[in-house]
DNA sequence: ACCTGAACACCGTTCAAGT
DNA sequence: ACCTGAACACCGTTCAAGT
């Protein structure tokens, strides 16, 4: 990267300082992004970050709910199953774009506000589809929590398959494995790594909760 | 904590440095943690540390490995659903015990060999519950995304209750939301501050993905 | 092998100051 | 208000050296 070169007086922005910072993320990860390398690419000093946030910690805030704003976690047509369907569907497609966003959600959980489209979107679905208040409230957390979960697995294994001598390290530890004390793990080493990732691993969970929740409105 | 005596010669080991790391993030957290305050509370110059470890990343590494390793992560008694809900429970509640395991899984996926025990244990019960081989391993890494992602939102929650100023933030925003934008939000509320975190809504997701793993065996 | 202090190349942030 | 350089209190780690 080269260093930018100096912004001229007044252009900087609490928008354009966020658009930066999201773009660094999205190219190097959260580890190779700093208030001094964020600094360097404006083209400007370490410190006049500081007129526009508090800190890192508010300023990584930000970069979370630009993203979690402006994307579109919303379906409100076709049959509750479709919508639940189509509403993780795009928070998993979010995450798969800015991979950043799991750390950022990780080190603090979506509070209300963060992604209020998504939330309301689902309840408003859930109670539309005949839970009761409590159902669609826990409901509407298991959902956020698998999603999360899954699609962090997701991003770490394909992360892990960039990285040759992850990918090496990995092999190895496999086929290391004692077949008398691990013998379903060894049977499945195959089918884990075939099936590992992917929508079709996350449609196989999403299916089933929904197949799950489909139970629960018949029992009514 | 105070800079411990000097330890006398030749009585460290790596079990030790483990051990005294374990310790220090379940007491102080990923944040308090660093190779200098370990070497400091091990009356240790930092150096001292890099004869059983070639870096940080190692350490943590060894720590997650003895967090995994000791637990007993394995239910083979009872039918099925038994079993899938017990190993789940045992994998939640060592993520309880032990926070500093979320930070310690997300960095870097749990490969096969470190939770070897627990899948194991699920591979097999899911095969000899009549699925497939695919399925197996689908519902294997769904069912570990799945405690993860749940089990981490339900740490953080419990950690922002701790902190009063989250707390009032969060109390905030929320307050905050229009009711004519996100009306099931608001209305819900109160009934997803009622629910969230605790066994009630942990096992509120397992046996929906149970009920729609049942599904699944009945469709055979 | 085990352990050391000094030093290096970084962090995020405080401070006093300049426009 | 916007922006600055110098400095502070930290990191993890390399290095050359000591037992």
């Amino acid at each position: 990267m080269p260093p930018r070169p100096r912004a001229p007086r007044n252009t900087l922005s609490r928008e354009l300082v966020v658009d930066t910072a999201l773009r660094m993320l999205d190219e190097g990860g959260i580890e190779a992004f700093g208030v001094r390398a964020l600094a360097k690419e404006l083209g400007v000093g370490p410190m006049t970050l500081y007129t526009y946030f508090r800190g890192k910690e508010e300023l990584l805030d930000a970069v979370r709910g630009q993203l979690l704003d402006t994307a579109s976690l919303t379906c409100l047509h076709g049959d509750w199953q479709h919508r639940v369907r189509t509403i993780c569907q795009r928070l998993r497609q979010l995450i798969l774009d800015h991979p950043c966003l799991i750390h950022l959600l990780s080190t603090r959980p979506p509070s209300g506000r963060d992604a209020a489209d998504a939330a309301e979107a689902l309840l408003r679905t859930l109670t539309e589809a005949g839970f009761d208040e409590e159902t669609a409230a826990r409901t509407y957390t298991m959902l956020l929590g698998h999603v999360l979960g899954v699609t962090s697995l997701e991003v770490q294994l394909a992360a892990e398959h960039e990285d040759p001598d992850r990918r090496r390290h990995i092999r190895d530890t496999m086929t290391g494995l004692d077949p008398k004390r691990h013998p379903a793990l060894v049977a499945h080493t195959a089918a884990l790594r075939r099936t590992a990732g992917g929508d079709a691993q996350f449609e196989f969970g999403l299916e089933l909760i929904i197949a799950g929740l489909e139970r629960h409105t018949v029992l009514k």
